[in-house]
DNA sequence: ATGAAAGCGCTAACAC
DNA sequence: GTGTTAGCGCTTTCAT
């Protein structure tokens, strides 16, 4: 397994040195004479010596290289995320590990666990949709492991976070709808486990307080995995579409349910925005070009991830434990196109 | 950094044995008695032992993980390849890393190297646009790392592929056009470094020839980045729209070429398929609800993923070295559209 | 300025 | 059936 076969002993072998001033030479250290560290660092250059770093970090407790957990690349909002990571990561010199969750507990416990068996120096975590307990992260924590949540994160640690500003998204997205005069808004959320859904269920809520548009609680349906089970979504609008008093407009709160509803709507028939207006949270970069063109809520993506790799090192360089936390929250962009504008 | 602080020496300690004893016994190695077995894997579940792999690889030389490279994740067709790696590599007990290399040639290598470095049992990996010379893959497969390509492959690197039927697709995509009664029909490909790139070519000059249609080369044009920069895409756009004798359809090659191309229409105000017709290679899940409903060449992403992590799997499982390599190919699938039949 | 030796957590050959 | 010991590749006291 050690594809880098030349050891510092073989170095040291070679030379006629021992391994401890090969290994001193090689870190330049100052204990080593100029002749020495020169002999040994061409030696080690010609012949494409690299030093294990298994090893190394087994011995000196850090690897510069941090986990990464989302609930599924798949989605342009992680992958701008991990963009941003990866900005400040390389810079910093760290290398990242991504890992999917697929929005299931036991891939977020086994993936956790793998990385910090991978002996990362910290884990940026957004939850998966079925996670209710964060034992496994809280005891990790207390062990001294730097985690910041993103995107979807969880009271019960106290920890740096950064978030898009849901509350605020969801209240100017619903106020958009109400604007247009839509009146009979639905709202089709994720799982209520997650942070979001919370965040942008009560800003759809006190949009329609602002607007005095009493809150129907029928109008409101959850996608327990996260949009990733399509019948679930099929079934929301189903109910929405054959109720009394059936929704003028959807207002969607996770990326994957904004499209797949647009896309089921369009199956049935249903004309957006004349039948059913929809805007939605969606970060995906083909939404001005869908039919109709999709009214979007933005998360800063790439900020997220800048900021929360950015808090993450100051975590793990830290010479003192860590005890005031800050959550950070970023503003999304309200995109309003064809679909949640009404037609004359 | 070892975050499960509590190690087999602890335990030794604790219960007054050896470590080896301890070691054995939580290997369930025959050696030991069923009694101190109990004794000490009784002791570890109730402290929450679990033993460091970091340590562990160090010593046997492989780590039941394998890393991925791809040139970026956000595009669904490697995210639906990374799922089929995921659920062979699951099922047999492999983790997984995932890194993107952004087209770069730098960060190819430098992913590459830092897998091997965190001691992966192999590599799966889509090349990236830059890379041109493979040298960095060679001497790790000549170290006896087991490497499977997909999607981007190399003929410098005698080993296992697994691939999209290339030719075949591109030759039934530009058929399509063809048979709908475009004659012009241009090609915005990636980097001619990629051998989808030139497999994608041949099938389209093949489509061409038998249908007595001129091969006409200033209708070729590459993106070097794979579709990454915008501003290629727009030139070349622009290149066909204004040259003589413009081209009434675009055959594209890759997939956010395909998408960014009709995003660029649109914004150009061209109209599609009127004023040009467009197909070309998409694994994206909203094509079918774009403006017009895109003609898409789909890729088994999936079905890639899973063939590549078999192979792999077989060549890190297997006793001798392997030496008879086999490049698999599988079929692509044609999804007809608006966007690429004539309007009557 | 250089080297010997211990140790990171674990495994495995070899005693006992 | 259990323990001793060496060693994976590297860093780091502590001698010399």
């Amino acid at each position: 397994m050690n594809f880098n076969s030349l050891t510092i002993k073989d170095i040291a072998r070679e030379l006629g040195l021992s391994i401890s001033t090969v290994s001193k030479a090689l870190s330049d250290s100052y204990e080593i004479s100029e002749k020495t560290k020169k002999l040994v660092n061409e030696y080690a250059e010609k012949h494409n010596y690299s030093p294990n770093p298994i090893a190394k970090s087994l011995k000196q407790g850090h690897s510069k290289s941090i986990g990464i957990v989302v609930s599924t690349i798949d989605n342009s909002f992680f992958s701008q995320v991990i963009s941003g990571i990866e900005s400040v990561a390389y810079a910093k010199g760290y290398n990242i590990m991504i890992t999917q969750t697929h929005e299931s507990y036991d891939l977020e416990v086994r993936n956790v666990k793998h990385l910090t068996y991978r002996s990362v120096d910290g884990i940026l975590i957004s939850l998966s949709a079925e996670t209710q307990d964060i034992e496994h992260l809280k005891a990790l924590q207390r062990k001294g492991l730097p985690i910041v949540f993103f995107d979807r994160v969880s009271n019960d640690l106290d920890t740096h976070k950064v978030i898009a500003d849901n509350y605020k998204g969801a209240y100017d997205g619903t106020m958009q709808l109400i604007n247009s005069g839509y009146k009979r808004i639905a709202h089709i959320t994720s799982s209520p486990n997650l942070s979001i859904s919370d965040e942008r269920l009560a800003g759809y809520k006190k949009a329609l307080e602002d607007s005095r548009v009493p809150y129907n609680e029928k109008y409101t349906k959850y996608c327990l995995h996260g949009g990733r089970d399509l019948n679930e979504i099929e079934a929301a609008i189903n109910d929405l579409l054959t109720m009394d008093n059936r929704p003028d407009a959807i207002f969607t709160a996770s990326d994957r349910i904004t499209t797949t509803t647009l896309s089921l709507l369009k199956d049935l028939k249903v004309k957006v925005p004349q039948d059913v207006a929809l805007l939605g949270f969606t970060n995906a970069h083909l939404a001005h070009i869908l039919n109709p063109p999709l009214s979007a809520l933005v998360q800063p993506g790439f900020e997220i991830g800048k900021a929360a790799m950015e808090m993450l090192i100051s975590l793990i360089e830290s010479k003192r434990p860590v005890t005031e936390f800050e959550t950070k929250i970023l503003p999304t962009e309200l995109f309003i196109r064809e679909s949640s504008i009404r037609p004359k």
